[in-house]
DNA sequence: CACCTAAACGGACTTTACCCCGTTTCATCG
DNA sequence: CGATGAAACGGGGTAAAGTCCGTTTAGGTG
């Protein structure tokens, strides 16, 4: 019996299936908006959405899945920005400069959408910093590499800076405190970031 | 009643309370080393330490609070490196050489104790970077000031090098691959940081 | 030494993520 | 179409973290 096996690809999701996953998701959004990450429970979701629980675990494999799932959901629009979209933080504008504009960029998104951020980190898979979120990596591993650095470790820098740029944002992430003045810390990472690049950059 | 308030002195731990914390550690010791860190739960050490749980959870609050109460006591010894072992190190090198040795021993240290390191690590409390080590935080902090870096923002530098310096080791826990190489590693992850922290110091 | 209070203790109880597996539904192929 | 194999579904079951509250005990006081 023939087969046309394409590697690469992937069953491809069937229809009720994906009819589910977005209904999950859209009513995973209602909820959170209604009650906060932490009072959304996989018992909870199911319900809600007149589906069983066993669904909801195939669909996310787990509770921090659903929320990785919504932030990938996202972070469409602000890859397209990247990739496609005009200087400085699409193409068209030096390497440095579209590091800077990167960096201050992902941290308004972070900021931007942090209940959900917070929520998709996950405890029992401790990759914080840039193993889940692999588009910073590649981005600024790529910029790196066209400013031309010599004598470094272009991997190792690509995840130093890729944590430098997460760290401060994940531990504003965990204070419950500073829910004001939003603005103005977007300001003062977006500064910081920009001077630790252009240093780290310089000739 | 008169009643001696000393500001800043909690009551002080009572004999069996501590009796019990230093017996519940050394057990968790022992299955930690036995068994690995995932397959110890509360239930299981409140058991073999022979006390009810409650008192497990009054103790460390948390199943992550077991492992860094571990963490810390492993701590104690490179604290006394740090703050007065020999130069570089210790006090006597410049700022900024103390500041590469900080962080090649640091990573030396993750990298040793990983085990209990990545157990320490919890999702419910997202602070992975600085905030529950506040030790490299502190000295990071202090020894920037000495090197008298102008028009920087140090506190918010500071996390962001605390950060790039446990990214790498954290990205490096969550992978079971490298178990082998860890020599390598550990050099990889000096020589990157020694790279990096040159750069951003350089006058 | 008897008393007293705050802290510590124990373990049953609750909650919730996650697993399992018998049942149902989709999509493909003759 | 109808058959068929693979994938998806459902929801009861399990394990383990964390809570509660009645009971016990350490250690200071008169």
């Amino acid at each position: 019996m023939y087969r046309p096996v394409i590697l690469g690809t992937q069953p491809a999701e069937r229809a009720d299936a994906t009819r589910n996953r977005l209904h999950l998701l859209a009513t995973a959004r209602e909820m959170l908006a209604e009650q906060g990450a932490d009072r959304l429970t996989m018992d909870g979701l199911a319900e809600r959405a007149g589906l069983g629980k066993g669904t909801v675990f195939r669909r996310f494999g787990t509770r921090a899945g659903i929320f990785q799932a919504l932030l990938d959901d996202d972070e469409h629009n602000f890859q397209r920005q990247v990739l496609s979209g005009p200087p400085p933080l699409g193409p068209g504008a030096t390497p440095l400069e579209r590091l800077i504009a990167y960096g201050r960029a992902r941290a308004c998104f972070l900021i931007e959408h942090r209940d959900v951020a917070r929520a998709a980190l996950d405890g029992s898979q401790p990759i914080p910093i840039g193993g889940r979120t692999p588009m910073s990596q590649i981005h600024i591993r790529m910029l790196l590499g066209q400013v031309g650095l010599d004598g470094f470790d272009l991997d190792m820098l690509t995840v130093q800076l890729v944590a430098a740029l997460d760290g401060p944002v994940l531990l504003y992430l965990s204070s419950d405190e500073f829910t004001d003045a939003v603005g103005e810390l977007e300001q003062g990472m977006g500064r910081a970031w920009q001077k630790l690049v252009e240093r780290v950059c310089r000739p």
